[in-house]
DNA sequence: ATGAGACTAGCACGACTGTGCTATAAAAGG
DNA sequence: CCTTTTATAGCACAGTCGTGCTAGTCTCAT
């Protein structure tokens, strides 16, 4: 059962390296040290392991948040749910850099499209929440939906240009931004 | 005359209806109605010709910009200027599609990544332009690295939401976030 | 020990890929 | 008129692609 998980690790290595095109049936094979058969006698095609890696990233960064310690100050709490979603480190520029890539085939691929849409709405209500928080202790405006496209699309574009170009932006200038925009939403209040 | 145009047009139409990996030289062959041998002739290799597509797609976005009319007000510039970039009708979704695209592909393909680069560069000069001007007219912050940090991000975030997603977030919806943004910036001043 | 099922391996097929190459048709310049 | 470019067309080659298929090997309960 756990083989799985290590054809995942497989194909999202590729991914990485070489690109979600690169990442054909042969190729994931031998990055797993598996011969095609075998690969094939855990998953029966190769959209169906696209799509079991594609949950996977999700899972796990649906994992790693519900795994945040409680905090109690919706400030803090804010926080460090958005840096916790930003590629600060190796792995979850990882992640991010496979999402880029599923993202962009999801454009042309209906299967992957649900999934992406999912990820899309789980990170949304994330935000939301976050603002109906930051709101009821007066540290954000009432229009919470307004608030939430800013904030969203201020959380994806942070997280795209620093998968794109980690070379500019550093972990600092990405707290910055974050902190920046929740002072900006406790003064307009 | 210039009948690469042509050609570009086809692999941009291809790009959008089935994705940059059905962009092979067969199928903008005969997306351009051409021949194989004849597509040769104007694009020596495939990668001569996504560079050309991938440039085709900067120029444009850049020469939309350049032929705003003039708008003395720094906000209502702002405004004018953030709006023309993002996909608010089906030209500049168009754009934003194919963007997406190659931007992913980017990630792998060094060739694509210094047009990505600069194209990204551009972006964010013009919004540390816009920064200037409303800061020096006092609406807005004067710490502009940081702000154009914020806003670049925005800006992008907003453009993947609506290209992902053009049902859900409106014209009305990403005006109203860039006016709530510019409307932010001038009270944290 | 024997049969069942899980697992591993690899070949074959038809389709598609980018590019090298040659051959023909049209246009242009002398 | 002839020649030189320019343009169009298409075949051949050596790959890769996903998947169907067969067969051998392992584990384990009966």
């Amino acid at each position: 059962m756990e083989r799985r998980q290590d054809v995942v690790e497989a194909v999202l290595r590729l991914v990485r390296r070489d690109g979600l095109e690169q990442a054909s049936v042969r190729n994931v094979a031998r990055e797993a040290g598996l011969s095609m058969g075998s690969l094939r006698h855990y998953f029966a095609s190769q959209s169906e392991l696209m799509m079991f890696a594609f949950r996977t990233v999700i899972d796990r960064i649906e994992a790693r948040l519900a795994s945040l310690e409680p905090e109690p100050d919706p400030r803090r709490r804010a926080e460090r749910v958005l840096l916790e979603l930003l590629p600060l480190d190796d792995e979850r520029r990882a992640e991010n850099e496979v999402w880029l890539a599923f993202t962009s085939r999801a454009m042309v691929d209906p299967a992957l499209r649900a999934l992406r849409d999912e990820g899309y709405d789980a990170l949304r209500a994330g935000c939301r929440a976050i603002l109906t928080e930051l709101s009821a202790a007066g540290l954000a405006p009432t229009d919470i939906p307004a608030e939430t496209e800013r904030l969203h699309a201020l959380l994806d574009g942070l997280a795209v240009h620093a998968t794109m170009r980690a070379d500019i932006h550093t972990a600092e200038s990405l707290r910055a931004a974050i902190g920046r925009h929740l002072d900006g939403l406790a003064i307009e209040t």
